[in-house]
DNA sequence: TTGAAAGCGCTAACAT
DNA sequence: ATGTTAGCGCTTTCAA
C-alpha cells in the first residue's frame, strides 16, 4: 500500500555489506575501499534510497536544524534579517525553524520550549525584550542562543547589532545642526531595551551635545505600525516639534505620510530620519533618510556566529557589532 | 558535565510505573487510572521531564512539522502569506520548517528533498512555475503538498488561490470603460503560469470585450522588482500606453515612482493598477488601486487545508478558490 | 488499567 | 577496510 520505506538494512542487504559501511559512504567517511563505495552507491541509486533525518538525529543527537524565532515576518526589517539567516543556514546545511512571536513574552518562551523539544542545535532570537524568564530559558538551553538584531542589556548573550546608541546620537546631531530646534523622539514600546535604554540614550546624548534640554513631550512612544505613525501628526505638531527621530520604517512612513497628507512641506517644515534603512525608504516620497544597517549580514553574521557556537568552534567575540551609517534621501535637507 | 537528559525510563523508575504508563500520561491518553496520572504528573513536574520530540517521531512516524517552500521571504506578499501558515500551524501544533527558493528549480527540488529527508508530514509551495520535475517530487512526496498563492495549470495539486483570469480581466475593463486607450500589461516572468496562463488570458479578455485588439508591443515582461518597474517608464511612454494593469506591488510601486518621478501625473495622464494589495500600496503616492486578495487567509487556509490532508480528514475542494476584489485608491481615476 | 518488549532507522564505539 | 552490536528516547501492539 505505502510507498515501501527503503533503509540502510535494505542497502547494506542488497549491497551484500554491513549497515556500518553504507552508513560510512552515506556520510562520506573517507574509510571505504573505493570499489565498495561504488558498489554502495550503485545500490543506493537503484533503491533510491533516501537516509531518515529523524532516525539520524535520535542516534547522532543532532538534527542539523536550527530554531528562529521572529516578531513578525510580514515586517520588512525583521524579514531582511531573516533572509540573511537562512541563506547562511543553507550554506552550513542547516534548515530553519521559523516562528512568530508577535514580541509576545509568553508565545516566546512557549515556542522556545517546542523548539528545544525539537532538539534544535541552536537558536537565533528576535525580538527586543529580553524578559528574566526568557534570559533563564536561554541559560537552561543546551542549544546555544544568538540574538539578531536586538539587545540584551546585561550582553550575557550573544548578539549581532549596530551600535544603536552612536547611530541614533548622529542622526539627531545632524538635525540639530541643521537648524531643527525641537526633534521630537518617536519610538516602539520603552519596555524594549533597544527604545529605552539605547536609542533614547543617543538622543540624549545628541541633546546634551548641543546645550538643549531634554524635554519629555517630545518623546511619542507608540507601537511599530504604519497607523500608528500616520496618526501620530496633530500630536507631533501640538509639541511644536520640526523634525523628528523613528525608530522603525513603517512607522517613519506613517508619520511621513500623515504629515504630508495633512499639508506639511517635508523636509522644509518638518524633517524626518528613520531607523532601519528596509526598502520601504525609496518606496515613499520624499524617500526618507535613515540610519543604515547591513541587515542581511546581521542576520548572516547571526547565523555564521550561531554555527560556531553549535560546532564548539573558537569565538573571539560573542558581542558583534557591525558597522552603521548615515543615508541621506529627501526627507531631510 | 552535560546537563543531565531526563528520559521518560527515569519518569518510570521514579514513579514506578511502566514507560508505557508515562508514555499515556504525556500523550493524554484516557487509560489511565487518575492516582497513577497525579503521581506521574509530579515526578514530571519534579525531575522537568521533556519528551524529546525527535525520538517520538521516530517512533511514532510524525514529526508535527511541515516544510514552507517560499521565493523570498523579503517580499511582502510572500511573507503576508507565511504569516497566516504560520498562525494556523501553530493552532494545528505544528511547526514550519521554512527555506527560501528565489523560485530557482534546482534549489526548489533540493530543498524539497531535504524536507521529505526531514520528514515533515506536508509541503506547503510557493512558487510560481511548477516544472515537471518538481510535479514528479510532489508525487512522489507520501507528505501531501498544498500550493498556496501559486498555481499548477494541471490542476492536479491541491491548492489555494484567487481567480487570476477573472480578477484581471475585471481590473482591466475598469480601466478600458474610464477611457484608457492602450493598456500596457506589466508582469514578471512569462515562464510562470500565473502571468501567461491567468494573468495575460484576463486581460485579453478583457480587450476583446471592449473590441480593442491585443497588442504585442504593451506586453512588458520584466522580474519582479522595484527597480524593474521604476526604469520602465521610457518604454512605457514610447509604446504610448496612457495605463498599466501590473503583476506585482514592488513592481507597481516602482513603475508609479518612475513614472512621477518622472514628471507623469498619476493617474491623470497615467492610471495604474496592481495585483496584491500589500501594505506597500498605502505606503506609496498615489496610494494604489489594486486587484484585493486576503493574503493572510489564502495562508490560513492552505495550512488548514493540510491538516486535513496529513490527518486523511474529508477534503471537499481541492482547489480553493478564494474571493478577490477590486481596491480603487489614488493611482486611478 | 498497566506492563513487557519489540521496534522506528540510524550512528558510533569496538572488534577484527 | 569492514562488520557487530549497542543504543538514541520514544510509541505501540499484545498480554495480562
Amino acid at each position: 500500500m505505502d510507498k515501501q520505506t527503503v533503509t540502510i538494512y535494505d542497502v547494506a542487504r542488497e549491497a551484500a555489506v554491513s549497515m556500518a559501511t553504507v552508513s560510512r559512504v552515506v556520510n562520506g567517511n573517507p574509510n571505504v575501499k573505493p570499489a565498495t563505495r561504488k558498489k554502495v552507491l550503485e545500490v543506493i541509486d537503484r533503491l533510491d534510497y533516501r537516509p531518515n533525518a529523524v532516525a539520524r538525529g535520535l542516534a547522532s543527537k543532532k538534527t542539523t536544524t536550527v530554531g528562529v524565532i521572529i516578531p513578525d515576518v510580514t515586517n520588512v526589517y525583521f524579514s531582511s534579517l531573516a533572509r540573511g539567516i537562512d541563506d547562511i543556514a543553507m550554506m552550513y546545511k542547516y534548515n530553519i525553524i521559523l516562528a512568530n512571536s508577535d514580541e509576545n513574552g509568553r508565545k516566546e518562551v512557549q515556542v522556545l520550549n517546542t523548539l528545544m523539544a525539537k532538539q534544535v542545535d541552536g537558536i537565533i532570537f528576535m525580538g527586543n525584550e529580553i524578559t528574566d524568564d526568557l534570559r533563564k530559558e536561554f541559560e537552561r538551553s543546551k542549544a546555544p542562543v544568538v540574538l539578531a538584531g536586538s539587545v540584551d542589556d546585561t550582553g550575557k548573550t550573544p548578539s549581532v547589532n549596530i551600535d544603536y546608541v552612536a547611530a541614533v546620537k548622529e542622526a539627531v546631531k545632524n538635525l540639530i545642526d541643521r537648524g531643527s530646534k525641537r526633534v521630537a523622539f518617536v519610538s516602539g514600546p520603552m519596555d524594549q531595551a533597544i527604545n529605552s535604554q539605547y536609542r533614547l540614550k543617543g538622543y540624549k546624548q545628541a541633546l546634551a551635545g548641543a546645550g538643549i534640554d531634554f524635554d519629555e513631550s517630545l518623546v511619542f512612544e507608540t507601537d511599530y505600525s504604519y497607523q500608528a505613525g500616520q496618526s501620530l501628526e496633530p500630536a507631533l505638531l501640538a509639541a511644536n516639534a520640526d523634525s523628528a527621530f523613528v525608530g522603525d520604517d513603517e512607522l517613519a512612513a506613517g508619520v511621513l505620510n500623515g504629515l504630508t497628507d495633512a499639508g506639511i512641506d517635508v523636509p522644509n517644515k518638518f524633517e524626518i530620519v528613520t531607523s532601519n534603512d528596509t526598502k520601504l525608504t525609496e518606496l515613499v516620497r520624499p524617500k526618507l533618510s535613515s540610519i543604515t544597517q547591513p541587515l542581511y549580514d546581521i542576520g548572516a553574521v547571526a547565523m555564521r556566529l550561531l554555527t560556531k557556537l553549535m560546532e564548539n568552534d573558537e569565538v573571539e567575540e560573542n558581542n558583534v557589532v557591525l558597522p552603521y551609517g548615515l543615508m541621506k534621501r529627501q526627507s531631510t535637507k
